[in-house]
DNA sequence: AGTCTTTACCTGTTCAGGCAACTACACCAG
DNA sequence: CTGGTGTAGTTGCCTGAACAGGTAAAGACT
């Protein structure tokens, strides 16, 4: 913001390499408005994310944990993993911290031994209503002042960075 | 399990044909359709950056400072922290590396004491043609497959959420 | 049966990012 | 000149996140 922007919303890739003028187009930042627009918007919408739920004493990403684990019940840690698209060791971790505190308990499958179940506890319950207040609150936040049209739209836009950023990276695999 | 569940909270989010992943969604999860497209896109954008950074020996945020200095030139270190939005604590560890790394060299300021001035290094130059070709690679997977229109749709949208966010943050602290 | 591959999970390491506490310095009011 | 206040930077601590490597179990295949 602020900065000078003098093309305005110019093409992010303007081949320049025809004209022997070599201006050389500085300003990498404004090349890449979309990119800073979803760092931006990840930047904060974490922040509020982390403000929320400090209240209630979860970290950002564990209540995804709870939240999987309070609709679904109990899972394997595997399919925490895939169904939230983490990292297994990140996972690991963080399941052990949970257990820690008392909201997670684990205890290995009986069919397989590599397995390990994942429950919510009793006392988990407490947080329930909270962190789905604390979800909604979010959702009210980043769509407030739209109005449902605009909100539908933000979805889709959305849904469509989010299919191209996933072709890519298969593509990068 | 199922409780009343915020019977009355059914804001009109539904516009279903949106996502890509059409599976069925609980409650809980319908209910922040625009937290966790956020949440996706933020994690595969990040993810993205970071398979491409690697290449070059940069880890996430670490392009933003080197950027930001080959754009502006040397800067004081409260400035980046400000510019970019990050942490002090971050600020100093990220620089503390990149400069251990060699693209940054660090000098007291001669009228400030308490300032440190950042700038990028000789060598430093080498890595900024290609992380600028990876910026704009980003950009360009982000947007793959979309119009010009829809492109600066996506930027609008994305800084309606922002605005949002950052209201309510303010509105936080 | 024996070997190979895959799966599930854990640990070590490195980095970003955030909060809290601290030091050093600058500035201002008196 | 002194003391209070604000600023700049650092470190400690915790967490998420990703990669690499390792272990144990389950399957698959000879």
């Amino acid at each position: 913001m602020s900065q000078p922007e003098t093309a305005g919303t110019r093409r992010p890739i303007s081949a320049d390499t025809t004209g022997p003028t070599n201006v050389r187009m500085p300003d990498s930042v404004s090349a890449g408005a979309l990119n800073h627009a979803i760092l931006r918007v990840a930047r904060l919408h974490r922040m509020l994310a982390g403000q929320l739920l400090r209240k209630v004493g979860l970290h950002p990403g564990q209540e995804l944990v709870m939240m999987q684990l309070w609709d679904h019940g109990p899972q394997r840690q595997t399919d925490l993993v895939r169904l939230l698209g983490s990292d297994a060791a990140t996972m690991t971790r963080t399941i052990q911290r949970l257990e820690n505190a008392g909201f997670v308990r684990r205890h290995p499958s009986p069919t397989d031994k590599r397995v390990t179940i994942v429950e919510p506890t009793a006392a988990s319950n407490a947080l329930r209503n909270d962190v789905e207040q604390i979800w909604m609150d979010l959702e009210t936040s980043a769509a407030e002042g739209m109005t449902p049209a605009r909100l539908a739209e933000a979805v889709v836009v959305l849904g469509r960075i989010e299919e191209s950023l996933a072709r890519a990276t298969s593509q990068e695999a």
